[in-house]
DNA sequence: TTATCGCCGATAAGAATTGTCGGGTATAAT
DNA sequence: ATTATACCCGACAATTCTTATCGGCGATAA
């Protein structure tokens, strides 16, 4: 298909609980309880976030997630990009795919894409989180 | 990832190279040896497009597909759709996923989506031709 | 009559996503 | 110190989706 990940949708759903709730941090179990995740993925998505340096952690009791910097300065692109890899429209690109000599698409569709990564570099999750 | 199937490649190569060489119909095994594509893959693709109205088949020897309008009517998330399905940026929206009753991000992301469709509205087939 | 091709559903094979486990380290509260 | 909570991480199992194949049928031009 062409949607979003359920990692993704995760992550978003966390950054978006962050941005509204930023006086303190919030764990992992806490978010997963209340958007009935499953603990431990949400958990790896979280960490991976760190990772990327979208989020900011605390371990220990007390102890969680909050966002690295403001809400209106994470895109969607980013947390996109952060949990499923570089957005490719074309099957190609990365992998050496069977058709790659005579593929006569690749090329136009790259500038298909430009267009579609605009619109994710254009949202923030400070948008999302007042919509 | 967030990527096209394969399904839709295969779609918008063989729709471009009837837009190229449109004088006569082409055929499923002529176009999937060109590009080096599972025939009977690709067969099933032409025959879905036809099935919704974008292709015009011709039985028989010398048989084929030709497109069924001009390649500037013919839109790229035309392709898509008819392939994959209506295009779902997030998970819900279609099926029933656990968090529904609490998602926060179904709402702020349709308008996300509705830009991403506008994009692909934009593209035509010609488009991918001459470039 | 024959060879070529479109048409369709069912199914197998393969890949990616989603979810789970187990074992670690950090830290605050008691 | 001890304990409880939570982050961290890789490996694995379960599930779902995509990709590809198969078999049988009807259409049509040579
Ligand atoms: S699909 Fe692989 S090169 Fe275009
Ligand atoms: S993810 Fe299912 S409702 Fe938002």
């Amino acid at each position: 298909m062409f949607r979003l990940s359920k990692r993704a949708d995760y992550g978003l759903i966390a950054l978006k609980h962050l941005a509204l709730h930023g006086e303190h941090a919030h764990s992992a179990p806490e978010i997963a309880r209340t958007y009935n995740i499953p603990s431990e993925l949400l958990a790896k998505v979280l960490q991976r976030l760190v990772r990327k340096g979208l989020l900011a952690s605390q371990a220990g009791p007390n102890g969680g997630y909050a966002l690295a910097r403001g809400a209106e300065m994470i895109t969607v692109i980013e947390v996109i990009e952060a949990l499923e890899g570089p957005l490719l429209l074309t099957p190609c690109e990365a992998d050496d795919c069977e058709q790659f000599p005579v593929c006569s698409i690749r090329d136009p569709l790259r500038s298909v894409k430009e267009k579609v990564v605009g619109v994710l570099v254009d949202t923030t999750i400070h948008e999302l989180a007042v919509n």
